[in-house]
Order: C-alpha cells, then sequence, then structure tokens
DNA sequence: TTCGTATTTCGTCGATTGACGAAATAGGAG
DNA sequence: CTCCTATTTCGTCAATCGACGAAATACGAA
C-alpha cells in the first residue's frame, strides 16, 4: 500500500489464496473486482474513520488539525486513519502549507455505491 | 464480536478511545452510529467475502459447500467468513439439514447503503 | 535565523484477523 | 447401527491493525 491507486489492481490481499481468479463479467457488478471493492470496504470499516468522514462533511474548510480536535486521538493516528482514507481515494488532501486541507472525493466510492446498491437489490432466495 | 447484533451498539473498538462521544444528529446520516455502519463495512472489506456474496447473489440456491468450491478456501475459514457476513446480518442462512441455504437479505444493507450515497453526494471543498 | 505550528514517518506493542487442519456435531443413506 | 456428507468449533500461527510517543519535515512568523 504505497501508490494512490484508484481503479483496477489484482491480488495482494496479506497471505496468498486463490481467491480472484474467475472474475470476468462473472455475476453482479461487472468490471469492478473484488480487491478494490474491499479496499474501499476496509478503509470504511473503522469508527475512526467513518468520523473523519463525517468531520469533513460538515465544515466548509477542514484541516487536519481540526480532525485531530474532533477524534481526541494522537495526531500520529489521526495521520494514519487519514492515510488509509486518501490511499482508498476516499479524502483528498489539498496541501497549504503548514496545514493540509481535506475534501470527500465523490467519484471515489461511487463503484462501491453501485457494488452495495446491487446487493440491496438482492431477490429472496429458494430453498433446495 | 461474538453477538449476532443488528443495531445500536457504542465504543467497543480494540483499545478504548474516545472517539464516538458526539453522534446526535451530528452531520450526515442521522440516527446511524459509526460503530454498526463500521462493522457492516468490514463484513465486505475481504474479497473473499465479496465474492461469497457474488456466489449467493448468482444462484438460484446456493448452499455452503457450493460456497467452499467456488472460494477454493478451507472449508473451515470458508465457514467463519460466513459467520462475520451472517454476524453482520448481510447474509441469513437458513437450515436444511445437513446443508445450510445462503441468501443475501438487501434490508441489512440498507443503512449503510444510505450511507455511502451520502458520501456520494458531497460536495467540492473551499480552501482555507 | 530561530521558533512555532501542522503534519508525517518510524519503531514498538498488544489485539485482531485470516488461514489451516483436526475434531466435534448432526441428519440422511445404506 | 454405522458410515457419509455438510458444517461449525477449536487451537495454532504468521501477518496486519491500531494506538502511542518520539523524531523528522516544512513552511510562516517573529
Amino acid at each position: 500500500m504505497t501508490a494512490p491507486l484508484t481503479q483496477p489492481l489484482a491480488g495482494d490481499h496479506a497471505a496468498g489464496a486463490p481467491i480472484d481468479d474467475a472474475p470476468p463479467g462473472d455475476a453482479i457488478a461487472p468490471g469492478v473486482d473484488h480487491v478494490q471493492l474491499a479496499k474501499v470496504a476496509k478503509a470504511l470499516s473503522h469508527p475512526a474513520r467513518l468520523k473523519i468522514i463525517e468531520t469533513v462533511l460538515s465544515r466548509d474548510v477542514c484541516i487536519g488539525c481540526d480532525i485531530v480536535d474532533e477524534l481526541g486521538l494522537a495526531a500520529s493516528t489521526t495521520s494514519e486513519h487519514l492515510k488509509i482514507l486518501k490511499e482508498a481515494g476516499i479524502v483528498v488532501g489539498e496541501i497549504v502549507r503548514p496545514r493540509v486541507c481535506y475534501s470527500v472525493d465523490p467519484d471515489a466510492i461511487r463503484p462501491f455505491l453501485q457494488y452495495v446498491e446491487s446487493l440491496s437489490n438482492a431477490k429472496p432466495a429458494k430453498l433446495p
């Protein structure tokens, strides 16, 4: 996790297992790969990160130290949460030295949104 | 993570930190709490679990051993992924001894869907 | 230049995750 | 009853996460 990835990407989820070897237009959400979707979900999977997102959304202007204040976590911890959100593309940091001004990028979550939408359209299953 | 929780719940994310102390109708997604949303996101945060969901969605009838075949992971590992999805309420297992027939519950992800939708409506930020 | 503020990087530590195989559980088939 | 199939639970192990403080970085202000 070092690049600011935004679209495709394949096979690198901790311990190697042959999970994602057949994703060609296979079922739902064609063309989106599990690894990238999982990465966005993981970025959203911690309460502190959700709180960061809401803090950013609730302000016209949101700089890093505002977030540190709001969370009540150490600046370094907050910075790392922000890094995860940035790597997933969910938030973007505009540098305004010596500060960073954060905002949410709606485009980054759109593929994920579509995926979740498709889940919410699931129809009831039959029994065998 | 031992209870089949489905609605509220507060403050229990590993090492205690005062993160979620001010969620009353504060910004976006009023009334939904970060911890529960994070839990759903976490359930979706692993490629194998996304694949399980798609496997379930792509079949009329989906029993556990189908999923084990499809994933290529050990049955025990698959079972634990299924447990996480069940605890988040995303999939439901209907017991048809000695099998279990799985389906996706659209209602469980609806609050999460609404949250993600609200993120995708974010408007661009100003600079200070 | 020196100091102060904002932020990131690094090292450490305990907790959690994700994988596996072995064993337990439970109904159905023979 | 005994064996088979499907599934879950348990114990273990390596890897990742999340938190912290200390130190590095970088600009603006004094």
